[in-house]
DNA sequence: ATCCAGGATAGCG
DNA sequence: CGCTATCATGGA
């Protein structure tokens, strides 16, 4: 690395498995570390023990997106007492629930549909390098995601090339409702959850799931929790035990009412516990 | 080859 | 409300 770097301190973080657990999907490891952007910066990680080093941002910026000025004590003290969320906690120690900008948060889940987190992952990539802007700073390289305004004027077909199937329908239709402010990300920010969440579902693809993603991803409604195929099996084979297939309305309910203020935190430990530890039959 | 993936939506009874 | 087909694509 040529350029210098800050360093600061990051007690109880893991930057891996933060940028791994399927909430973020463009950082790549490079160097023992990882390169990536935040919004228009080049960026690069590393972690050395409880040092966090970067370089291309602030110290201000860094601390804001890994979120690490989260209360840990508090946000793991509200958890439920249980054998699985025991589990999960444990094995996502480090995990921090970021704070990503709105619009590449939206656009990425909205390309998430039925699809696994490395696709999610390669449509991100595809669609920043085609579209966003190459971000240089000494040997780094990245690329930012492409503005609304940009996709609003891309055609489908090109997106298409990008892997994105049916999704590229949603994607440009949304990139054209931002684009032309008839949709305000930013008046998002200042509504209480429930009167954001209604906004959100208005979107072409958005409906209850992804929109809890961009209330927990992007606007730090950390009470929010998407429920996807991962989630629904953890609470069918881990607290609904026995009985067959649970009904959505029902899980929604359990899950509101179960996993207290930090119920987002409790939904992305679980998630990334299962996902890289379940196998079938067993 | 068959089933599934960080879903949404319209149509049906 | 609850169930189903459909959407497009690649991985397991």
């Amino acid at each position: 690395m040529s350029l210098h770097l800050q360093s600061l301190p990051a007690p109880r973080f893991s930057l891996e498995k933060t940028l791994n657990s399927g909430q973020v999907f463009h950082w790549v490891p490079c160097k023992g570390g990882f390169a990536g952007t935040i919004a228009e910066d080049v960026v690069y990680f590393e972690q050395n023990g409880e040092t966090l080093s970067f370089v291309g941002t602030d110290e201000s910026s860094a601390v804001s997106y890994l979120a690490l000025d989260h209360p840990l004590d508090e946000i793991l003290n509200s958890f439920p007492d249980d054998a699985a969320m025991k589990l999960a906690a444990e094995y996502s120690v480090g995990i921090r629930i970021i704070r990503q900008p709105s619009w590449e948060c939206l656009a990425t889940f909205l390309t998430s549909a039925v699809k696994q987190v490395h696709q999610i992952r390669a449509m991100s990539f595809a669609i920043r390098h085609r579209f966003g802007r190459r971000l240089q700073c000494g040997d780094l390289c990245a690329y930012s995601y492409p503005s609304p305004e940009t996709l609003a004027t891309v055609g489908s077909e090109q997106l298409i090339e990008c892997k994105l199937g049916f999704r590229a329908r949603n994607l440009l239709s949304t990139a054209r409702m931002v684009a032309g402010r008839e949709f305000d990300l930013e008046a998002i920010r200042k509504l209480p959850t429930e009167e954001a969440r209604r906004a959100l579902v208005q979107l072409p693809g958005v409906g209850e799931k992804i929109a809890n993603c961009v209330l927990l991803f992007a606007y730090e409604r950390l009470d929010a929790i998407p429920i996807d195929v991962w989630i629904a099996r953890v609470l069918s084979e881990a607290y609904f035990k026995g009985r067959g297939k649970i009904p959505m309305p029902e899980m929604k309910i359990f899950a509101a009412n179960y996993f207290g203020a930090y119920a987002g935190y409790a939904q992305q430990y679980l998630f990334h516990h299962w996902r890289l530890t379940y196998r079938k039959k067993g």
